[in-house]
DNA sequence: TAATCAAATGATCACGTGTGCATTTTTCAG
DNA sequence: CTGAAAAATGCACACGTGATCATTTGATTA
């Protein structure tokens, strides 16, 4: 018990020729006779041997470590941001360490630390923002840094966000085309940067037309929070149409319309998310909301992994409207 | 650009000190004076020096690095483990390297035989059945293996299970409360062996009970396959109650009933669920269901991954009723 | 001050690979 | 059959670290 693995050298032995030809055997490209190959590969199956990557990327310097950092992992919207990326990760051949921040609040700062440790190739920060230090540290060890939804104010990194402002646009538009007179705008108590872009762009357009919003603002990015919103909110019968900037926001607080504070949707009041995770789309609620493109996301992420190129890195990807119920 | 990351070597050179200074430095419980101490961590500071874990671990062997196995990661309930599995890990100072199974019907030992390229401590399977001949690899190999709600007829293995069979009876006890005379039982096309065990010990119980049982399965295990679970078995309008193995088929199940055939839950049908995911609880489903500890699930793997004795191999966490709207 | 002992230090080895280099074997054309 | 080119092979080094060991430094006691 607790043996050992087994190593390039044991193989050798066995199918008695030298290391070099075990190693040879198992890099692509490398010249090897039919016979030797075949003498090694049946020792190295008889002994289960694997080739040990740790020992590889100490003189390849190529890991295939990508980090991945990121927060609330059982929320729908980040789980199928991970879901999709370590999906694409293992397609490129890439590995995946995963960090999990836990409080969207925590600095990621020492978890990024920790993946230089292990010289990931690159990191993925799914949600928190990194310091201004530590991009420039990733930068200096030719670490790529990729963000989602994340937009710092800097042209040395990667950034992939979906177009928050514009979909806050089409959020507020489709209030408009609803006739509402006063709406709210509702955000977590956490206010990540892409909470604020989407809540300030939706209240400087309605504004603009001379609706009246009232902003709420408390508690984690969760239904149960979306709850509280629509309890203290609708006790102002005046407000006719809601803006959540998150799906889960939203559900919360359509239920707190329809269950608690005895609104019709959408005769009575209008509600509209963002993001179009899976339980917008269930039956009970069909909430109208503002779709990011979770593949698109994702599809920009892996081929700036990819690519070799620095060149391109603000990718904004487009947002759509999704028409469903709960706006009039 | 692309700069290599700093070595030991440069940071004693800076110091003025040999290797082995630097060396010990960074070693808890090494011999270092306070002013070498000060010297080198003047001198790691200056040049970003971070100490090279895949180095380490090549005379070491303890790599710290916990492989994780899994599939539908972006289903609430495996979400949900994930979550708690990578913050547990972090806080005993593991990482986790996390392999996504794509398909759950994929075959996961391409992927274990990856993680053993990596040398990984030990691996946590979340959903899929590993093949015999990879579990005895692991035993071979000194890495220990942990499943999630997978029972293998073996006793080297550690097993981390919730009481399925009880659940199930639970559930059925329940049914029979609600005095129901036919009902169904719900799973999905992909038939995993935990969801087999709560329909057979669900079925076994009513038709002891002298109640007619009605068995539908198909699709994924989602949100829409209960739908269409719903829409198929309630045309039978003397179906009065149902016990979907899983709660995301359970909350489609009772959109069917209610939005589309045209039920009142529970006057007319009694619908139960299992796991207790967060949108179970959500104010427009209500779903009495039966509970998996996400938490107890995870602290058994956690001090399984922990402790050195191998003695408890097989653990099962209890679970409980909880009851909500959906039972009359 | 001298003797004893603990603490600190540097050189060296081991970990498991991939690869450059020199050498040997095989292939192929003439 | 011979010579040249190509392929295959083994040796040795490098990667970055922790640990062992002998040696040196510093502190403590008689």
């Amino acid at each position: 018990m607790a043996r050992t693995f087994v190593t390039a050298e044991e193989v050798a032995k066995r199918a008695g020729v030298s290391r070099s030809a075990v190693s040879r055997t198992f890099t692509p490209g490398a010249s090897v006779s039919k016979a030797v190959r075949r003498k090694v590969l049946k020792a190295a199956g008889e002994l289960g041997y694997r080739v040990n990557r740790l020992a590889q990327v100490l003189n390849n310097d190529r890991s295939n470590l990508i980090g991945v950092v990121g927060a609330n992992l059982s929320s729908p919207f980040i789980s199928k941001q991970l879901d999709l990326l370590s999906i694409g990760l293992l397609r490129q051949g890439k590995q995946c360490l995963l960090l999990n921040a836990a409080d969207a609040r925590q600095d990621i700062a020492p978890l990024i630390e920790l993946l230089f440790e292990f010289r990931a190739q690159a990191i993925v920060v799914l949600s928190g923002e990194p310091p201004g230090s530590i991009v420039d540290e990733c930068i200096a060890n030719g670490v790529r840094l990729i963000l989602i939804n994340q937009r710092l104010d800097r042209t040395d990194t990667n950034m992939v966000l979906s177009d928050d402002s514009h979909g806050a646009d089409l959020a507020a538009l489709r209030l408009i085309k609803a006739n509402c007179r006063k709406v709210a705008v509702v955000t977590s108590g956490s206010q990540t940067p892409a909470q604020l872009r989407r809540a300030n762009a939706f209240t400087q357009r309605m504004q603009a037309e001379g609706v009246e919003v009232v902003a709420w603002s408390g508690g984690p990015t969760s239904y149960e929070s979306g709850l509280q919103a629509g309890r203290e909110l609708l006790a102002d019968k005046a407000i006719d149409g809601a803006f959540c900037v998150t799906d889960l926001l939203a559900l919360g607080f359509l239920d707190a319309a329809r269950l608690e504070m005895n609104r019709r949707v959408p005769q009575d009041i209008s509600i509209l998310g963002f993001d179009d995770i899976p339980q917008a789309g269930w039956k009970s609620y069909e909430l109208t909301t503002v779709a990011q493109s979770f593949e698109s996301l994702t599809e920009k992420v892996l081929s700036a992994l990819d690519s070799d190129d620095l060149e391109t890195r603000l990718q904004v990807v487009p947002v759509t409207l999704v028409e469903r119920q709960t706006a009039r």
